[in-house]
RNA sequence: GGGCGGUUAGCUCAGUUGGUUAGAGCGCCACGUUGACAUCGUGGAGGUCACCGGUUCGAAUCCAGUACCGCCCA
């Protein structure tokens, strides 16, 4: 490794190792193991586009939690998949098709799907390329597809089994339409969001009382045409003369009812409400309360239809300014205000969803809903962080029915066949025999009702397999908390429905990746970094760890790719470390004699248990930014900083044992990177491969994670360096105060008692050598004796006082204010202590080893204002 | 309108069941290279913990309210 780099250069060895890997087969399971298994199904990417830096998140995530159990003992299956993703790929490729001036009708259905598979061909390579780049320890063996034939098979047995429940039905309902898609949506795929529109006032005259009006206000005037009541609150005192009678409606001129129904606010607008039965969801309530005629004025393109009369065939948004101009015409708009409401749009295309009458399929959730719950609420699913649980509690209390059928061509086809010569309906897995007589429902399934059956479906199920006997239920899920409900909620349900196990045990919701100003990424914004760039910039391990570590439970990350300089600072760190210790093992030849083990070894031994400590528990705990902390903090902050540069006097004091000393570092720093791992497999990898020699085919992959062990941990090794450091410290920053620079100094450590400095003296020649002095002299002092030392330079540290020889150019009354400052800041701490200890009800309630803390400080803090007010005298 | 969450250093965030003189990274300032790393090292400055009450011997932490911000649902 002599003829390493200075940095890191991540590409090639990336590569390099992806190859390795594979070759290997390293990530697929063991067939006949006795390990536990561990299994995660990957939440599967849309064929709709390439990966985004959330996709890195997440998958990064579960990639961590692989490898962990992986080296962990355990028998690991990452099952890796991808999602068709109806109408947002449909979409695309409709879009592609326009640019070529062709539509899905020229081509037909059949020819249509081939261009669906094609782009799913071509998607589908960059999804695998991209996870694959990314390091992803998925089960490649063990792909799979919402479309592929096993899962569509599951799809269809579903259906069937829930329809032959009664739990799916078919009804004509009003749902969220998609006029440009031509397509039904789920309440779910709908996102509401405020628009500035105008209310209108229009007067409806009253039948039979001229010149009697009853004025609504209304946001959307085109549906007028499709009215067929007015309602009142029966309790609103403006009304009751009129409740009872009829309205004449406008333009239509045809006399309607004013019902008089509880529903209505009279908060809003003028307490008068049209009603409009088949282009509302409230209305459609009253229309089927009160039998109403329901006729629909606009059709699923979202123009007026044929019951607009002279209307028909507009733009409902062009129909609106045509209505309310003839309405101004006949005197019938009492006013016009701006009117800022939420309106709903569809998720996927964008466009204003228009609320619509027509047959759908359903599910009907709440039968399944019931025992969702109650499997989070009672801890058999655990959410992490565990807030959304109140979210997923609030969602299923209130669950609504869920419209699951789509008019599009891109996904599973209903299995249900109408037979041509009577009304018989078949709904089976499999088609019927006499095909020719049936004509299968054109439409097709929601996506999401494929992927809610992903962690069985993708095991084989509904047969039996050895698969699905061995990884089913799996351990953990990690998701974006946006999809909740369309995904992790309704998986739970179908789980529970159709295995009788939950589908997995801990699910982790992961942060929204915002950019620098918090605003979501989005394509339209340009704002999303292409992920395969920000890995060829700065590393995919800078990438992985970067999101890793800022990743703290329940905030968005503010992510710019700029900040993966973390990750790529520390990975060159690694590098330049290992470079370190493999040169130095090099130089030192045949020099193993054993070395004396000295404060410093045990110290970074405690601290290295320690920080294994805390990486277990931040992974138990799902905090993988804690869990990455731990690590660097470690490696950067202790080892690094400190330990190497130990190592280096070290070495130059026991030149016989040099090699025995860097081979020791050598080992601490391969279980550290055994422990980084996880969260950068490429850089780790190659490093377990440079520090020592290793068999063909071995991987720190399959290498085992050092184990805890807490007896290591030495607090005494812990608060003695702890000591020591303060002291290097101090002594530096004196030094770099009297401008010494370069130049060597001589210092005195006044001391009270034996055990205070005990460690410090062991550590002499380091602290001599870090701190660049001379000598390091230790005088011995007795309570309340005042040696002075005047013309030096004075610090505290713990109980030790140190004094540097300052020259003439020492600025003195610089030095007084900054003692002075001191002072003033200690007394009023002192005086904080003072009366919290004169405190009864303190003394009284407070434990005792609050109480005892206390008193130490105060004494300490007692002995440390006396020596600042002595040495404030002797400057 | 209902629900959930947030407000701590210039920025991004930690701060476990109330017991610190409130921490980190980045940024900033000063110094530094006779070789691990300038993608670095050393040292330093920087905060009335949004506001107002309350509980408590003790509150960044618990409770109530206010303001602002965000998300989800209607």
């Amino acid at each position: 490794m002599g003829d390493l780099s200075k940095t890191y250069e991540p590409n090639e060895i990336e590569l390099k190792l992806i190859e390795f890997w594979k070759e290997n087969n390293f990530y697929s399971p063991q067939a006949d193991s006795d390990k536990p298994k561990y299994s995660i199904v990957i939440p599967p990417p849309n064929v709709t586009g390439n990966l985004t830096i959330g996709h890195m998140l997440n998958n990064t995530i579960q990639d961590v939690y692989a490898r962990w159990k992986r080296m962990s003992g355990f028998n690991v299956l990452w099952l890796p998949g991808s999602d068709h993703a109806g109408i947002a790929t449909q979409t695309k490729v409709e879009g592609k098709l326009r640019e070529e001036g062709i539509s899905k009708y020229d081509l037909g259905r059949e020819k249509f799907l081939e261009k669906m598979w094609e782009w799913k061909d071509i998607y589908h390579v960059n999804i695998v390329a991209q996870l694959t780049r990314m390091g992803a320890s998925v089960d490649w063996n063990r792909e799979r597809f919402t479309m592929d034939e096993g899962l569509s098979k599951a799809v269809r047995k579903v259906f069937v089994d829930l329809y032959k429940k009664g739990l799916i039905y078919k009804g004509k309902r009003i749902i969220n339409w998609d006029p440009e898609q031509q397509t039904a949506l789920s309440d779910e795929e709908v996102i509401h969001s405020e628009k500035k529109d105008k209310l209108y006032y229009v007067k409806y005259p009253v039948l039979g009382e001229e010149g009697k009006f009853v004025i609504i206000a209304t946001t959307r005037p085109e549906t007028m045409l499709g009215d067929t009541a007015i309602a009142v609150n029966p309790k609103d005192e403006r009304y009751t003369d009129i409740a009872g009678k009829k309205v004449v409606l406008p333009i239509v001129d045809k006399a309607i009812p004013i019902i008089a129904d509880e529903y209505v606010d009279m908060e809003f607008g003028t307490g008068a409400l049209k009603i409009t039965p088949a282009h509302d969801p409230n209305d459609y309530e009253i229309g089927v309360k009160y039998d109403l005629d329901m006729p629909q004025v606009i059709d699923q393109t979202g123009k007026m239809n044929e019951n607009a009369g002279r209307f028909s065939g507009l733009d409902r948004f062009e129909a609106r300014e045509k209505i309310v101009e003839k309405l101004s015409e006949l005197g019938l708009i009492e006013k016009i205000e701006d009117y800022v409401h939420n309106v709903g749009f569809s998720e996927r295309g964008g466009s204003q969803v228009e609320p619509y009458l027509s047959d759908q399929w359903f599910v009907s959730m709440k039968p399944l809903a019931g025992p969702a719950l109650n499997a989070v609420v009672s801890g058999e699913v655990k959410f992490h962080p565990e807030k959304w649980v109140k979210t997923y509690s609030h969602w299923m209390e209130g669950i609504r029915d869920w419209c699951i059928s789509r008019q599009l061509w891109w996904g599973h086809q209903i299995p249900v066949w109408y037979n041509k010569n009577n009304n018989e309906i078949y709904c089976e897995v499999e088609a019927p025999k006499d095909l020719e007589n049936w004509e299968q429902d054109p439409d097709v399934l929601d996506t999401w009702f494929s992927s809610w059956l992903w962690p069985f479906s993708t095991m084989g199920w509904p047969d039996e397999t050895a698969d699905l006997k061995k990884y089913f239920p799996t351990d953990f899920l990690s998701t974006a908390p946006d999809i909740i409900f369309f995904w992790v909620a309704r998986m739970i349900m179908a789980s529970i429905e159709f295995t009788g196990k939950v589908p997995f045990k801990d699910v982790y919701f992961h942060n929204i990746i915002r950019d620098e100003q918090g605003r979501k990424l989005s394509k339209s914004l340009g704002n999303s970094p292409d992920v395969i760039e920000v890995m060829n910039e700065y590393g995919t391990d800078a990438l992985r760890f970067t999101l890793v570590y800022l990743a703290p439970q329940g905030t968005d990350i503010l992510f710019a790719k700029e900040k993966c300089e973390i990750g790529r600072n520390f990975a060159n760190k690694l590098w330049n470390a290992a470079r370190f210790l493999l040169m130095k093992k090099e130089q030192a030849g045949d020099t193993f004699k054993p070395f004396k083990g000295d404060l410093f070894d045990k110290w970074i031994i405690s601290r290295q248990h320690s920080a294994i400590k805390d990486y277990l528990k931040a992974l138990d705990e799902f905090k993988t930014n804690e869990a990455s902390g731990a690590l660097y903090d470690f490696i950067w902050g202790d080892f690094c900083d400190w330990y190497i540069e130990i190592l280096k006097i070290k070495a130059a004091e026991q030149p016989e044992s040099a090699g025995a000393i860097f081979e020791n570092a050598i080992n601490i720093f391969e279980d550290s990177i055994k422990l980084l791992h996880p969260v950068m497999p490429f850089i780790t990898e190659e490093l377990y491969a440079g520090i020592k020699e290793r068999k063909p085919g071995e991987s720190i992959t399959l290498s085992l994670m050092p184990e805890l062990d807490e007896s290591l941990i030495s607090q005494k090794s812990l608060d003695d360096v702890h000591l020591i450091q303060e002291l290097i410290t101090a002594i530096r920053n004196m030094k770099l105060e009297l401008k010494y620079g370069g130049k060597k100094g001589d210092l005195e450590i006044h001391y009270l008692n034996e055990n205070a400095v005990s460690a410090v003296q062991e550590a002499i020649s380091y602290i001599e050598k870090l701190t660049r002095l001379n000598s390091i002299t230790f005088v011995k002092r007795a309570a309340g004796d005042g040696i002075e030392r005047s013309g030096w330079m004075h610090n505290i540290v713990s109980s030790l006082e140190l004094y540097l020889l300052r020259d003439s150019s020492f600025d003195t009354e610089a030095e007084k204010k900054k003692i002075d400052d001191e002072i003033i800041k200690i007394r009023s701490f002192i005086d904080g202590i003072n009366k919290k200890l004169g405190n009864e009800g303190f003394v009284a309630k407070a434990p005792e080893s609050v109480i005892a803390g206390e008193k130490k400080k105060l004494a300490d803090q007692n002995d440390k204002l006396e020596k600042l007010l002595k040495q404030r005298e002797l400057i």
